[in-house]
DNA sequence: TGTTTTCCTTGACCTGGATCAATAAAGTGT
DNA sequence: ACACTTTATTGATCCAGGTCAAGGAAAACA
């Protein structure tokens, strides 16, 4: 088996596909590099199909009229992005932008969407994929509604320290700026944030590397009650 | 054709559905009334299935520990909802609500997701529905976290006033109070920014009647670039 | 290795919108 | 038509977090 064809294989989204079926794939497959900070697409795009990313990090993120931005999901290898557009309304909903040096698969629409159509277990692994990302969504928006920076911080340290299994300390896989957007913040207060936890000694942080000291704190401060 | 087949034949995710597969869908569906205010399933609430609206309208919502509460959706006639529980997660994302006294159909999870399995033309249909429910999420993230509230309000209206044909006076669809927790603001500020349009004479206002004045001003005040 | 650029932190200030409170208006049931 | 409950408006106050600004630390680059 290829190169090509193993990392297909391996992608959540084409589980129990036959070997023909990854052939074909592989013969509409087409790999792209991206550098950091540039554009895979914009919000309101035509799309012509959609991606897989297989290594680095892309954001999906919106950004208002104002310049202001707000990410909606980080995804590393493995994770699909622009597939909306292949079922609904045939524009990207929001712009893609690698955050680092990367690396995506590019699966072009109409070859892939008759795929889709002779093959009766795909579009079950994207209906799962597709409801996880909006599960996902959903608890953006309830973190930005209805919760404060200092509880959705927490909430996201939680989250990385589960990630890992040990409790020892862990680097921010991104820039605290970027961190902020994702956050529904700004950069600034995002600092303070986490300056006042490690005031608190919640945490300790040196650089992008962060050392969970109190779970608990961390915990209770995630499911603050005011 | 029965009342209940047709019922089901009407609706956009049964689309293109054979007689014999709609037949399957009535023998397992059940309808379900709900009263104003009564609750259909909570936010985490372990998933047996999913509903369509028949008539009425339903709140898809999240609230906070505090109370503070977020509406996702609204839904009406033909729409369905708690799908995501089926493919992924096996529990509801978010509370759903009756706005109004309404009725449902109930698909229970275990049948239903067999009949899908013997039919491939389902899921595609279901992809399409979810995606554009994503789209919609994308947008609300994008309106709550990037734009004000003058902002919000005026796209909602525009969105209102584009539903119908006419530039005719036209009803707030749903009490002020659950408009608010939609556009993600107070009651109060909410009604100081409809009493701030009245005031410049871009719409004007008699109870849940809404007239559009000044349709350009509202397209501006919708895309405001401060 | 130094230089430029990007990223992070901290301070001072300001504002959108939440909250509290009290009244008015609209619905709902009897 | 009347009492009761729910919803809407308006005023006064407060604060989380945004913005502007300026200095420091890290990366990236030549």
């Amino acid at each position: 088996m290829d190169d090509l064809k193993k990392t297909i294989s391996d992608m959540a989204i084409y589980e129990g596909l036959t070997d023909s079926d990854l052939d074909s794939l592989v013969r509409i497959a087409c790999e792209k590099a991206f550098q950091k900070g540039s554009i895979i697409f914009f919000d309101g795009e035509y799309s012509d199909g959609f991606y897989v990313v297989i290594a680095g990090r892309i954001k999906i993120t919106k950004i208002s009229a104002k310049g202001k931005e707000q990410i909606l999901y980080i995804l590393g290898a493995g994770e699909p992005f622009g597939q909306l557009a292949l079922y609904h309304g045939g524009v990207f909903p929001a712009t893609a932008q690698a955050l680092e040096k990367s690396t995506c698969l590019f699966f072009p629409k109409n070859p892939f969407l008759k795929l889709v159509s002779e093959n009766p277990a795909m579009p079950f692994n994207m209906l799962a994929f597709l409801s996880r990302r909006h599960r996902e969504l959903a608890l953006q928006i309830e973190n930005i509604a209805l919760k404060e920076v200092p509880e959705r911080l927490a909430g996201y340290l939680l989250y990385l320290l589960n990630e890992q299994k040990t409790s020892k300390p862990f680097n921010l896989p991104i820039p605290k700026e970027q961190l902020a957007y994702l956050l529904g913040a700004s950069p600034e207060t995002l600092s303070r944030a986490l300056a006042k936890m490690v005031d608190q000694q919640i945490i300790s942080m040196h650089g992008k590397s962060v050392t969970v000291l109190d779970k608990n704190g961390l915990k209770t401060m995630a499911s603050a009650n005011h």
